[in-house]
This record gives structure tokens, sequence and C-alpha cells, in this order.
RNA sequence: GGCCCCAUGGUCAAGCGGUUAAGACACCACCCUUUCACGGUGGUAACAUGGGUUCGAGUCCCGUUGGGGUCACCA
């Protein structure tokens, strides 16, 4: 059989040039001993992934911290899934987690085009060699023929797939091929696959370290009938051109690793390190499952965006799954910036780690508590701005007023701060009461209406806005005492039943009624920062809804 | 189903042949406290299972079970 003109006849695109030539156009990167280049390879489905947001951190943080270089590569080989302004979402999405990239799809950088669908002239170049070298062949079967082949092999309980005795196509003569393509059929472009399945070989995976692997034998496509490559062979060029010296990806390729490695060997291409890392799981009832872009919200990057978990935070806990020494450095080092981790490879779980919100919670409340009130400020209106109610966006028009509501919340200027805030939206919600548009008290009290009443009435006549902390304190102390109330807690606590209740339950009440809550910080300074006409407007408001 | 990966408390996990089997989250109790928090102290709770190897096994080997992944002209 002519070759030559095979692959003529098969890929006829005029761009393509010899094979030297891509080698000179792409060349070996210069860089340190040592450093890694590594990428994220998504495809643009508008659609992004924590798992994106995990594998993404892991790939920057190994090449940032060797040298070398991260870039963003777009795998746009598959028609249906491509959506309109997808690389944006991807870009601006990690830009916001702090994940950035130094070259790639609308960035500068020496080895691109980063869009695999402007690619095709190198991969067809490659195909058509392999063509050439009888190691890939056209094939027409059609879907129903790899369907009725498939059934045959199940029913038979065989290997499916498409090989040996079943690539019926292998084997067409030359004859056989012009006549399917004078009467147009379409086609694929195949690998002649030289493996066997029976030969199995020892690999050195960067994440799970020795796995073994068996070598493939699948006549797997690399060209679609479109021309476009499949995603095995458009990653074995594209990697091997972009000079990607590691990969580190889902798991979910591990099971096609067989075909790589034969397509980087017969393409005569060096092979890459590889690091396969578990998906995120969550737990669904009884079962754990990779977290589902269908079923899980939290499973999209925008949920982090729309509930206001700070970049800072989300990034934290996704070091925590990342690493498994992080927490213990975190724990060691609070301060220091994320980047001074040493992250390594060989510290990634092996196993999938189950994704767990209230530990995103603890890291963020902790995340939070740092910032100041004027960062809070910021990062809070920013939030609203975008995702707030009208009456939420106002809280920000009084920025002196926020302020001492943040500060407040947050502890500023205590002993200690406060880990009030988890997220912006909570954030946000938790400071409603402090606004009289977004005050909507549901009061729920311990005590009987006649206690209350006389509390309510009692504390309206002793409050005075002008009292200091420990003035108004004595206050609430003696309203207390005019009710029976205990106020020394020792005495208290030897007979509670002696006893009404005591300060903290008279406290409660002053607390309900005025902020609508039984959990906020220091009741005082509430009422400090409400200012007299609203404490009183507030507290008759309770009396008359009791 | 075949192939591959994985297996320590409810969760994340240290552990690399000899430990009273760390730590963090969550939960509970107590302390601190004028209230709410923060914080502090303590507590409940784990090596999936059966065989080996070894003086000795969470750690090494094999089987079983369980979980996950994958078997496309999707990535």
């Amino acid at each position: 059989m002519d070759w030559n003109k095979l692959a003529e006849a098969l890929i006829p695109d005029e761009n393509v040039k010899d094979l030297e030539y891509y080698e000179k156009q792409y060349p070996q990167r210069d860089l340190p001993q040592g450093a890694q280049v590594t990428r994220l390879a998504p495809s643009p489905t508008g659609f992004m992934h924590l798992g994106n947001l995990y594998v993404a951190l892991a790939n920057e943080r190994i090449a940032h911290q060797s040298g070398g270089v991260f870039y963003l590569r777009i795998e746009d080989t598959d028609e249906k899934r491509k959506v309109e302004g997808a690389v944006e979402v991807i870009h601006t999405s990690l830009k916001y987690f702090g994940v950035a990239f130094d070259e790639g799809a609308d960035l500068c950088g020496e080895y691109g085009p980063y869009y695999q669908r402007q690619r095709a002239e190198i991969y067809h170049a490659y195909a058509k060699d392999l063509i050439k070298r009888g190691l890939a062949y056209p094939c027409f079967c059609t879907e129903e023929d790899l369907e009725k082949t498939r059934e045959y092999q199940t029913e038979n309980k065989l290997l499916p797939g498409y090989y040996g005795e079943f690539a019926k196509c292998r084997t067409l003569t030359e004859e056989e091929i012009y006549e399917n393509l004078r009467a147009g059929k379409p086609y694929v472009i195949r690998l002649r696959s030289q493996g066997d399945v029976e030969v199995k070989h020892t690999f050195r995976d960067e994440v799970k370290g020795e796995i073994t692997v068996t070598e493939n034998n699948q006549d797997v496509v690399i060209l679609k009938s479109d021309g476009i490559p499949t995603y095995h062979f458009a990653h074995a060029i594209d990697d091997h051109f972009m000079r990607t010296t590691l990969v580190i990806r889902g798991e979910e390729w591990l099971s096609s690793l067989p075909i790589h490695i034969e397509l980087f060997k017969t393409l005569g291409f060096r092979l890459p390190k590889y690091g396969h890392n578990c998906s995120i799981q969550k737990i669904d009832g009884e079962t754990r499952r990779k977290l589902s872009k269908r079923k899980d919200p939290e499973a999209s990057l925008t949920f982090y965006r729309e509930q206001g978990y700070h970049p800072g935070a989300v990034r934290t806990y996704m070091m925590t799954l990342l690493n498994s020494n992080f927490e213990e450095w975190l724990l060691k080092f609070p301060d220091k910036p994320l980047d001074e981790f040493k992250y390594s490879i060989s510290k990634m779980g092996k196993s999938g780690a189950l994704f767990d919100i209230l530990k995103l919670n603890d890291i963020s409340k902790t995340y939070m508590s740092k910032l100041s009130e004027e960062e809070t400020y910021d990062f809070l209106k920013a939030w609203a701005d975008e995702f707030g109610s009208d009456a939420q966006k106002a809280y920000f028009a009084d920025k002196e007023y926020l302020l001492k509501v943040l500060a407040l919340c947050m502890g500023i200027g205590g002993k200690k701060r406060r880990k009030d805030f988890i997220c912006a939206k909570q954030a946000v919600e938790t400071i409603g009461y402090f606004f009289d548009e977004t005050f909507s008290p549901k009061y729920a009290y311990k005590f009987d209406k006649a206690t209350l009443t006389k509390i309510l009435t009692d504390f309206q006549t002793a409050y005075d806005y002008k009292d200091d902390c420990s003035a108004w304190f004595d206050k609430v102390k003696a309203v207390a005492e005019q009710n029976g109330f205990a106020t020394d807690m020792k005495a208290y606590k030897a007979n509670p039943e002696g006893y009404p209740g005591n300060v903290s339950d008279v406290a409660e009440i002053l607390r309900i009624a005025t902020t609508g809550l039984s959990n906020t910080p220091d009741l005082w300074t509430i009422m400090q920062i409400l200012g007299e006409e609203r404490v009183f407007a507030r507290l008759q408001k309770a009396t008359a809804c009791l």
C-alpha cells in the first residue's frame, strides 16, 4: 500500500509543515534546573468546578515553587460542549481565588496557540506522519457497527472496544479504502495500536506512587470525522510542544493513561511526569460520590462567590485538602502568606476527600477575623453590590455607622477578636438588625408576658443613653433585683430554684427586645450604635408586641 | 462485569515494623464572662475483615469485604 498517497488523500491540509518545523517552533524552555512546567486544560463549558480550582492550585503551586511556568490551555475539541464566554469565566473565577497563569489562552506566550481548535495544523501533521508510517489508518465504521461489536463483546464477556480482530478497518485493502473514500463515507483516523493487554508495566505516579498499567491495545480514534483530534491525541501533542514537564490531573484520567503512554511513545515524545489526584467527594445519604455539578451547588465555583466566601478562605480550605501537612503548618504560622508553605505532591492524599462545609466555615471564620474593619467593609460592599438586596446595598451608604457595627461584630478593640462572620452573605444578614429596613424581629422569650412587661418597662424608666457601660449594667442589675432575679451568680447557682432567673436572663430579654436575637455582641455597645431614639422605639415596639 | 485506584474516630488526617495510635473540624462538659461570642481545659470516638511474614504489624504480602474511578468520533 502507498501510505504516503493515502496520507495525502485522508488529510488534505495545505498548512501542514515538516515535523522538524514544529520542534524548532517550540523549543525546549530555558528554565532553571528542576523547574516544572504545568498547566490547566479545561474544556470551555462555562462551568467551573471546585475540582478545577483544586487541581489548578496544585499545578500552580508546583510550577511557581520550582521557578517554572503555569499556563492555560483550552480543550475546545468538543463542539457540543462549547459555550460562549467560557474562557472569560475560567479567567475571572480563578483569578478571584488568586490563581494566575503565566501564559496561555487570552494571554501572551510563545507556545501557542492555546486553543486546540487553532492547532489543527499540528495535529494533522502528526496524524499524517503516523499514516505514512503505517501506524494509523482510516476507519469507516458507523456508530451502529461499533454498537454491534460492543454488544457482541459484552455478551461474550470479551474486552470491549476497537482492537485486534474487532478492528475491522484495520485490515482494509487499498482498494476498499479508496472505494469508501470515493463513496464519500465519513471516516475517523485510528491509531494502529502495537500494545498487548497481557503486558503490564509498573509506572510511577507522582501522587499515587507505584501503580501498574496495562498496555493499551485499543485502536483509539485520534482524529474525529471533522478532522479535530480527540483528547488523547491533542494531549500528547500539546503537552509535548508546550513542553509540559508535569501533569497533575484528576484520577478519572488514570484509566486512559495507557493510551497516552502509547501515543507519546509512537509519536517519539518524551512522557511528562503524571500525578493523578482523587476527586473531591460528598456524602449523599448513605454513599459517597464525586461532587456533582448537577446535584451539588457547592460544586460550582460561583457558589462561593454568591455566598461571599472570602477567596482566601476557600484557598486555605483547598490547601488543607491538597496537602496533609498544611494544617500543621498553618497552626504554626497563622499569619504567614499561604505561598510560603512548601507544597509537595507526595503529600497529596491518596484517597478522595469528603467536602466538609463545616470545616470551610471554621476556616472562613478565622480568616474573616483577621481582616480589619475597613477590609471587611470593602469585602462586604463588593459582595452586596453584586448579590445583595437593595436594603442590604443601602447599608453601605453610611460608612461611618457601618464601620462601628463591623468593629463591634468583629470584636475589634477587645482582647480577642470575635468570629461571627463566615461569609459575606451570612455577615450582611447577621447585621440586619442594625438597620430599621431589615429589622424584622421574631421575639422568642423564655418568660411569661407579665414578667416581660415588667422588666421592659422597668428598664425603659431606668435607661439613660449617656450611661457608660458599667453604669448601664448596674441598671440592668437593678432591674433584675426589682423583679426578684438573682444578681449574684454564685447564689443563683447554689439555688437556681429560688429565683425566676438571673441577670443573664434579664440581659437576654433586653437583647431580644432590641435586636430580635438572643445571640449578638455586647448589648450596651449595640444600644450606643443604634442611638437613643431607636433604642426606645424598639423597646416600645417589643413591649407592644408581647 | 473487566481493568485500575483506595481503606486509621462522624469528617480531614499524622503514622513509614516496637507510639499510652498525634493534631484539626464537629459534638459534649467545665472554666473565664454582666449578656452573646472569642478563648482555655478536659471528654466521647478509629486502625474494615480473614489469613500469612516477623520476637513484634495500623505499618509488609495474599485473599475477602466495602468505597471510588473507567470502559465514546466527551473531555
